[in-house]
DNA sequence: TAAATTGTGTTGTTTTTACAACATTTTGAG
DNA sequence: CTCAAAATGTTGTAAAAACAACACAATTTA
């Protein structure tokens, strides 16, 4: 079956022989599509019936308010979704932009027949939903994770937590980050040139190093 | 059955009726509990290993973070769950405080029987996984639209936005908010006096006007 | 009802941030 | 390799926010 061997790696379809997978195809009205790094794949301009499974490359969710400031959401890898909050959404007005941040291929589904468990042809449609709602639940964790960062009442303390957060992801104090600076500044909603300056102060003090991508944390304040 | 009338209101048992509620019950291992205004239901420190639906008054969800600094995530009211987060997780250690801000009546089910479905005595058990696939879904979105209002870059956009999506859910310009000023405040992670200080400049400009949790919206800006 | 607690608005001070402008460095395309 | 574009760090300035202290109003509770 045609990228079958990116589909299996995926959370969702985890547990799917390929047999099983050639009747989800179907039921779920699966489509492919590719994408060059920098192309607009789900924008608030066209709406978008389906939802999308991020199978190779990378991708970003970025929102703009009326005033055009960007807010970095979150990046995307192979396996991630993206249109779950429309899951159950009749029509369906994205109010986010994805784009892709590489080469990329996604397949779309029919978000109503996702949700919507069928007995007859495929069988396996009741794992996919239990591996959906894993994935929306994770999804929900990450939100909240990241409304904590932005209660922080100032700059140094959302960088901190920030990297404080992906060390223990990574299990080390040295670690990469996927961001450059100014995403970082989107992602942490403040200016790039201040963040830049918290950082310098941060890395004067001896609190942390960075070097482009790479972080390392020297001391880690109570 | 006990407090079936609350539970038939709720949103993940609608469609339910009371015979295949009693089997659920059973099931799900439901226990209820009351609690007094401002009493804590869940907390950081007392670890808890069920899911909690709200079935009559109100509560408030908080986090704390290592400085003291509080950011109220949201308020509950009937029919809403808090613990969806950690559905999936095996060991549950909430770091958020779930507060009874009127007396409450709750209701507490095992999390792993209420994902896992069974066929046989509880027949009813997909429904009311759709069902709870729905309110995460929704749940998400909220949480989304809080991550955006969070992100603007300074408290006046941010009470707009949240006074402007207050008047579209009541559909008036004419609304009461659930929040008092300092209760606000923390909800949009500013500090007290200086959203006083924009909330009296809105009003001065003419913008907005308000008393005590009512609002209303005078001028729309672009 | 009186007293205590909580909520609210105001003001002045200090700190932090956004913003703009700029010099370098790095990256990527042709 | 070369050139253009993008990323990064720095600085100064103006705006905004946090913070603290206070007065007073409203609400709760004993």
């Amino acid at each position: 079956m045609e990228n079958f061997n990116e589909i299996k790696k995926t959370k969702i379809f985890a547990e799917i022989c390929e047999n099983d997978m050639q009747a989800l195809a179907y039921c779920l009205k699966i489509k492919f599509r590719n994408y060059n790094k920098n192309e607009v794949i789900v924008s608030p301009e066209q709406p978008f019936e389906e939802v999308v499974l991020l199978l190779k490359g990378g991708a970003k969710i970025e929102d703009m308010d009326s005033s055009g400031n960007i807010c970095l959401v979150t990046k995307l890898k192979a396996g991630d979704m993206f249109g779950i909050e429309n899951l159950f959404a009749g029509d369906l007005v994205f109010s986010d932009y994805l784009t892709a941040t590489d080469n990329t291929l996604v397949m779309l589904m029919n978000k109503h027949r996702l949700i919507t468990p069928c007995q007859n042809k495929c069988k396996r449609h009741d794992i996919i939903i239990k591996n959906l709602m894993r994935m929306i639940v994770e999804r929900n964790s990450f939100l909240v994770e990241k409304l904590k960062l932005l209660s922080k009442k100032n700059t140094r303390e959302k960088v901190l937590a920030y990297l404080h957060k992906q060390s223990v992801i990574s299990g080390s104090t040295y670690f990469d980050i996927p961001f450059n600076k100014t995403e970082l500044a989107n992602y942490l909603s403040v200016d790039r040139s201040a963040l830049s300056t918290v950082l310098s102060k941060l890395r004067d003090e001896g609190v942390i190093d960075y070097e482009k991508k790479h972080f390392h944390i020297l001391k880690s304040e109570k």
